[in-house]
DNA sequence: AATATACCCGACAAATTTTATCGGATATAA
DNA sequence: TTATATCCGATAAAATTTGTCGGGTATATT
């Protein structure tokens, strides 16, 4: 409960592996991987996404791969973890429809003020604050 | 991702059913199943999860059910979502051991801030701002 | 131009976690 | 004695997360 995912999880420590390089300096998936022992493909598809979100930029063919094209200081964390996953919420209720309780739930705004809370939290950090 | 448990959620709609009653009046596993849609074997073993925790007590027989036990306003959400979903992180790494990156990780430090606020936000509210 | 390397991407499969069901037990009010 | 309620382990189904596969496209290098 209240997990990070995986993917959250390998965006990050490639995040900060390239954070760690000069500038301009680009890193391969294959490298990424057997740096932090993350199963390639997996992290390939995580690289693949955080590109067409714009995170990151990929160089194709030899040589290549990717490299930080965002300004991560700019990414507040709610931001980045619906880039990467999706919404986000302590319940699907808040951004889904279709639960059996809508009706008669007794506790959906008590947790609508935990989830603000909570959102309001990773709001006020930046990517940088973790990839730094 | 980061949600909360559909059993973190019936305890409490069971919480709040019950604090909604006069004190010391008692309620089945049947009725607050049929009043809030919940699956009553789910609930079931929510409530006697709850019973054996002593948060809430359980009167056998006909015309038994369940009543509070326990001051909801001195159980913070920290203590609640372990009593009733066992250990909480961001990750698993902070509370187990066998994680492939854990001698490589880059993230593990800052993630662990991050997973420190939220653990003193949830800290900072008790099961009575919810059920109240 | 050929080749090798790296990204791209949809479909699928395995593993894990969450959610739900079943069967039979014990306790007690009426 | 009976009916109603909790108790509880085992198991099954569903959903989500995680990982795999196969074939594609782009490009630096030779």
């Amino acid at each position: 409960m209240l997990k990070l995912t995986r993917k959250v999880e390998y965006s990050l420590i490639a995040l900060r592996h390239m954070q760690g390089k000069s500038i301009n300096s680009i890193s391969s998936t294959r490298e990424i991987a057997n740096q932090y022992n993350i199963p390639v493909e997996i992290l390939a598809k995580t690289l693949q996404h955080m590109a067409k979100v714009n995170i990151i930029e990929a160089i194709n063919g030899p040589r290549g791969g990717y490299r930080i094209k965002a300004k991560l200081k700019n990414i507040n964390l709610v931001d980045f973890f619906e880039k990467v996953e999706g919404p986000l919420g302590l319940s699907d209720c808040f951004y889904d429809t279709n639960c059996m309780q809508i009706d008669h739930c007794n506790i959906r705004t008590p947790i609508q003020r935990i989830n603000n809370n909570m959102i309001n939290m990773f709001r006020s950090m930046s990517v940088q604050d973790i990839t730094n």
